[in-house]
DNA sequence: CTTGACTCCGTACCATGGTCCGCACCCTAT
DNA sequence: ATAGGGTGCGGACCATGGTACGGAGTCAAG
């Protein structure tokens, strides 16, 4: 199975720039062409489908440039490192965002029980 | 108690760039200046400490402006409807979080369980 | 009254993750 | 064979949220 870069770029819901700008980047490999345009593979598009998986669990383009180069060498116990550090990563946001939601939805419910006064979402954040 | 841009900046544990970029975006007010050196009261602080407050709650600085301007308009209808915004995309990205954070948490045992054939970390994702 | 720290201000630059532009090809259907 | 749409490529541009720089002015302490 081969195609287009159109065709890659649809099978993982991006744009064909967006390609191009990872090729760039080096997270994909620009494929020789037989003289004409460039042939991309299921090869490519697994690639392409774990940038983005990658990228869903908030690792950077960066960060994804050493998993996919690790995926060569082998180094399970760097990418097990890459792991642990993101999974402590998304742990903290998490616990942020959570508080964050808390914090509006009390405000919310409170500016919504009364129109009297400063508005409660306003007021509050103010430390 | 008034005080120079640097101990605002303190006040709020940011960099006195950042104070001035704020300004520069309007969600400051730069005061007038009793010839020589600019003053800033308790007020700005507060200011600056809402701004820090609602960026920790996931709005973007030009949110944060809509939010202020609100504040001098008494438009409670629309600070709620701002919230309510940011309550569902806060819950659609801590899911989100949440289930990469399990795919890492899955795959990091795996990874871990046997050093044969391809590191799971890499081959997932790969949809 | 000079030194050193701080301030003011505009402008330029940074990282991140793309997005768009223009020109020249190439490929296919009519 | 010619018009159209897709491709290749380099480079410019975008949004977001800052950070750095350079030169001039200001202020407090020695």
């Amino acid at each position: 199975m081969s195609m287009t870069i159109s065709a890659l770029a649809r099978s993982s819901g991006v744009g064909v720039e967006t390609v191009r700008y990872y090729q760039r980047r080096g997270l994909l490999a620009t494929p020789e062409r037989g003289d004409g345009i460039r042939r991309y593979d299921a090869a490519d598009a697994r690639r392409l489908g774990f940038i983005r998986g990658a990228q869903r669990a908030g690792f950077t383009l960066e960060q994804i440039g050493e998993l996919l180069h690790l995926d060569a060498g082998q180094d399970r116990a760097r990418a097990r490192e890459l792991a642990s550090e993101r999974i402590a990563a998304l742990d903290a946001k998490i616990a942020e965002m959570q508080a964050a939601r808390a914090a509006l939805e009390r405000l919310a419910r409170q500016c919504h029980a009364s129109d009297e006064g400063p508005c409660p979402i306003i007021a509050a954040f103010e430390g």
